[in-house]
DNA sequence: TTGAAAGCGTTACCAG
DNA sequence: CTGGTAACGCTTTCAA
């Protein structure tokens, strides 16, 4: 462990020249000679000089740090939205903080608070669960911050949104299903009151509506994941069921161990397709058929959107749409 | 959107007094009468004054910032130490700053580089696996902060370091399995090149010799993930085999995915037991027996052990251990 | 009880 | 080409 680093001030004492004279040559600055140039920096880097980005941030009033407000790190979905958040920014001459709002309002509030006093220059975000509920959205028009929103959006905020096509996936994977010949489709989830839910299960009704004129839907499935193996059960019992659907990485997990459990087949008897990360898919038995968002993606965009907002205030506020992949893999035919 | 924050200067012009007294003022100091105090609160209050971070940063030399580095987020395993970390951090004035290494020892120290300089008071962080190959450590030192170390740690560097009874875990896993009259045994990763992987792969052949006599060790399958499943299979048709220990989490998914196809019965013919993610291992079928590195609990440690060093230097440096928990379920006897 | 001034480490303007 | 000075927003010592 070395000493603190060394300042301008310091390494000016040594040359007995000014501090201006350390720091336009550093700056490779055309008024200062060639001769002392290479002398100071020749001296700096002998002492491993660093300027110190507090008071290059504290003078320019930017700090170079993205805030990233995630609702839970549990969870394939996130991770490999920051995974694309990270890939870009790693790029760029940007920081990445990073804060876990555990779905709630108050810890989303108070990160918005910490992080917008000097700490970042913008957010990226994704609204937490209790927010939604809650609809509570004042905390984020009082930071003076830029914010893109990814995923969970809050509809009539103005701000870049990076969203997903949740209704159309859904409902293009319900339509591929019925014309397979299924006309008994269950939907799955273990989250309620998200947007991003409830425009799946639209687009699952809507499906259903338009190709098989269904007018009532009885085969919802909304349970906390420690209920929903039960619930599921006693649904697969009751009726005939010849596919579910699984919105959640959770519920595609608990739906498929709860069908195999009641010794249906898949995907003879019964076809299973929903949100899942592609990776542990191929590695279930059978693969799983996903409906991927893309996450990577969503990062990858969502961090460009941030960083060109940050160099070019004058930008419209841009709506994004990344479309989600039907990977149809063995538990679908 | 607000305007920029609020100054103290613009507010002690406001009110007509010196800079100083607001700042005492909202810093509750006993040299500021009552009257003048609820005032000037008043006022802050009513401005929604905030303090700019940057320049108490600059002023105290401290950012009450963590960085954490980590070498991959697709990993539920580092999800979880995050996890941890962030449930100590938010309850602490401090904030995280996240780094990706990739496994990359260039990003690592870019990323060790880019916020030595100021931003963050100290680093908590598992070793990239490019860093373990080349065996060059040196970007660690010349950092001046101070570095927590989890999971894959550096032996020669003194540091504080969180680390996890690898060889034991295995070991007694190895045991368990011999116990239930198991006794070919194979081991798989698809990781090579980690300390903490071959400290596993210590104790399985210390558990083999010691109670099997087993001298040679033919049965050690170590492949990128994109080639186990071939391997494994080759070895399942070559030789007999009771029972395999997977030393990472997609080598987990891959064998159990690999012995089913293979239409062994779990665990009568092939006990399986490995490192995985709980949640998930209980979703699978049938429920796989893990070896559980408490990654939370790692997490939360490391926070602290950090936090007491940044808020007492004195300290000798720490080497805890964290024990794995092995869990059985439906894949072990 | 209040205020002036120095200082944290840097950049940028203006003189010389 | 080089140096002095002010400024970013705050805390802290010392003086009044």
């Amino acid at each position: 462990m070395s000493q603190n680093n060394i300042t301008l001030k310091e390494l000016a004492k040594i040359l007995d020249v000014s501090i201006s004279t350390i720091s336009k040559a550093l700056n490779d600055s055309h008024e200062i000679s060639e001769a002392t140039k290479t002398k100071i920096k020749e001296l700096a880097k002998l002492h491993n000089y660093q300027p110190n980005k507090l008071a290059i941030n504290l003078k320019s009033g930017k700090t170079k740090t993205i805030a990233v407000l995630i609702p839970s790190i549990q969870n394939y979905f996130f991770a490999k939205v920051l995974l694309g958040i990270e890939s870009v920014v790693a790029k760029s001459p940007y920081n990445i903080i990073i804060g876990i709002t555990n779905e709630s309002y108050e810890d989303e509030k108070e990160n918005l608070q910490k992080l917008s006093n000097g700490i970042v220059d913008g957010f990226i975000l994704s609204v937490a669960e209790e927010t939604q509920i809650k609809q509570e959205f004042n905390h984020f028009k009082n930071t003076n911050k830029p914010i893109v929103m990814f995923d969970r959006v809050v509809k009539n905020m103005t701000c870049d949104k990076v969203m997903v096509n949740d209704f159309d996936s859904v409902y293009e994977a319900t339509v591929d299903l019925i014309k397979n010949n299924r006309k008994n489709i269950a939907i799955a989830t273990t989250i309620n009151n998200l947007s991003v839910i409830k425009h799946r299960i639209e687009g699952y009704k809507k499906a259903l509506s338009a190709h098989l004129n269904q007018v009532e839907f009885d085969l919802i499935v909304e349970e906390p994941l420690h209920l929903i193996s039960d619930k599921l059960t006693n649904i697969l019992k009751a009726k005939k069921i010849d596919a579910i659907i699984s919105l959640d990485e959770f519920a595609s997990l608990a739906v498929l161990k709860t069908v195999k459990q009641n010794n249906f087949s898949i995907p003879s008897e019964i076809a299973l397709i929903g949100y899942m990360d592609e990776k542990v898919a191929t590695y279930l038995t059978p693969e799983f058929s996903t409906i991927d968002q893309n996450g990577v993606q969503i990062g990858e965009i969502a961090a460009k959107t941030l960083i060109d907002r940050l160099e070019n205030k004058a930008l419209e506020p841009q709506e994004i749409i990344i479309k989600s992949t039907i990977n149809k893999k063995a538990t679908t035919n």
